[in-house]
DNA sequence: TAAAAATACTCCATAGGTATTTTAT
DNA sequence: ATAAAATACCTATGGAGTATTTTTA
């Protein structure tokens, strides 16, 4: 590192002195050094860089035109530094950086929109960037140090990673408008829907929540006749408005309304819908403390 | 100059060299250090900015977030400094700065546009500051170092500057269409303006040319009678279309058409008006010297 | 001749080297 | 068991001090 060709700081630092004050005396004064070292400094900043700077004589100092160059860039490196300096120190706080975020479709409609919004104002200089995907993925990347945080559905399959619970919440039938099961009040019953087409999602995109769907019509003595499939429940409650079936879903879904769809909740005590928020155990990263920070309330 | 708060560039430049190969061994050699000074050196960096910037076990080094932020402001730092040298170096070459130019209005009339045209494509980063003022003024400012170099009429009353001659151009007649004598062809003879009423400036504001203008009409014979004086050539030309007088011009004024005037060069041999370029003796400014050898041509 | 920068020297703090130990996978 | 970072210790370069000389307005 002997020969590295950068100009040293150091020296900058002492020629934006000199070049300020026009004087070796005070410019070393104002330096807290004696002068003659001052002089040595410049005199071998201005051999590095192969130009005079300064014309001096014994009665005054003036710059030269590629020291009025330099004095400018010079000013200009310095305050970068210190921003330097202070933006580590805010990254340090967890105010400034990024965080990576995987969420799985559903949590659009739940608890995300506002938690981002919260941390946004809070932290308004760290990058969010989100990943939509399926929860199996998430916890590869988290893994993978692609993402930092996750939203995804319990049950979690692996032990690996911290969570904190968003949400529980139940499952609601959504039912089209027309479907004598849509005319009630109150609390529906779920054997009431023992004979119907429902729309559903393929398991394998979210094997947890299916498995609670099922097991819910399994308790209420009968397995769902399931006659669509589709894997966003924006398309399913679409299918549902259309009048092709009827279909079971978080309860936060019931934010998306939309024309010809009618959501009622059960009778019956519904097996609780959890989202939770995980990463990666031990992970030190400010930003993510303070993201889980705010999700915790 | 020993409790600097400023980050020393070494290290930065170390840090970078880590954070990139993520390996202090591979990080080491590239820098051409052994290892364990590197070791020590980003612990001090991590010590003077009180945050850790990796995240070390002896099988892999990550970054932290502060780190990721360092990173970045690292590279743009050193970047800044490299260009900070490349700039003073055409500082020196006369290739960037600025120049500070004074001028006598009659010159816009003269050689500057095309000398301003040309120094402008041959040195297109080094600002020029035009300032329009009288020939003492000009001086004055040349020898406070406000100017670097000026357009001025000769002859110059002052033996402390360098000079050029730019332009020896002859006097010529202006005068209002109207006029018999606009009528010829050729040369006019002087001694016909005898008793015609003259257009000229104050003496104040050009003593050499306006005691050239005199003497010449007294060589032919006569004393001008001023009837109406004007600052700028301009004017005076003006006043001169509106039929109020004549004028004698030098002969870059005839650039300046007007409906109205008619120019016409003097038969007698015409006094030359000489348009000088002058600086600080010793000037040694790479960007002066520039302009200089350019409009010497 | 006087104020200020340059030169001459001395000293020590620290960058950098080598040898070795510790640590985590 | 091994690769890699940390620790320990040594050396020497160069940054900073004091005393003095040189320079020019």
């Amino acid at each position: 590192m002997k020969n590295i060709s950068i100009i040293d700081i150091r020296k900058l630092f002492a020629f934006v002195a000199v070049a300020e004050e026009l004087h070796f005396g005070r410019a070393a004064q104002r330096l807290h050094v004696s002068q003659p070292p001052l002089s040595l400094t410049i005199r071998a900043l201005e051999d590095e860089l192969g130009v005079r700077l300064l014309r001096r004589t014994s009665r005054r100092v003036a710059l030269t035109e590629p020291g009025r160059v330099l004095l400018e860039e010079a000013r200009a490196i310095l305050q970068k530094l210190e921003l330097a300096r202070r933006r580590t120190a805010e990254a340090e706080r967890g105010e400034r950086g990024s965080l990576a975020l995987g969420f799985i479709t559903p949590v659009i409609y739940g608890p995300l929109p506002e938690l981002l919004q919260r941390y946004r104002t809070h932290y308004p200089r760290v990058e969010l960037v989100l990943r939509e995907s399926t929860g199996d993925v998430q916890l590869e990347e988290l893994e993978r140090g692609k993402l930092d945080a996750a939203l995804v559905a319990a049950p979690l399959p692996d032990a690996r990673f911290s969570r904190l619970s968003l949400l529980r919440e139940p499952l609601v039938a959504a039912l089209p408008r027309t479907h004598p099961a849509a005319r009630g009040k109150g609390a529906l019953r779920l054997s009431q829907l023992r004979d119907q087409p429902f729309i559903a999602f393929p398991r394998g995109s979210a094997p947890g929540l299916f498995d609670q769907i099922v097991g819910f019509c399994a308790r209420a003595g009968f397995s769902p006749r399931i006659e669509q499939e589709a894997v966003q429940h924006q398309t399913i409650v679409g299918l549902v408005s259309a009048g092709l079936g009827v279909a079971i879903v978080p309860a936060s879904i019931a934010k998306l309304r939309r024309p010809g769809v009618v959501y009622r909740r059960f009778s019956e005590r519904s097996p609780l819908v959890e989202t939770l928020l995980v990463w990666r155990k031990g992970d030190e990263s400010r930003t993510l403390a303070n993201f889980v920070k705010l999700a915790a309330r």
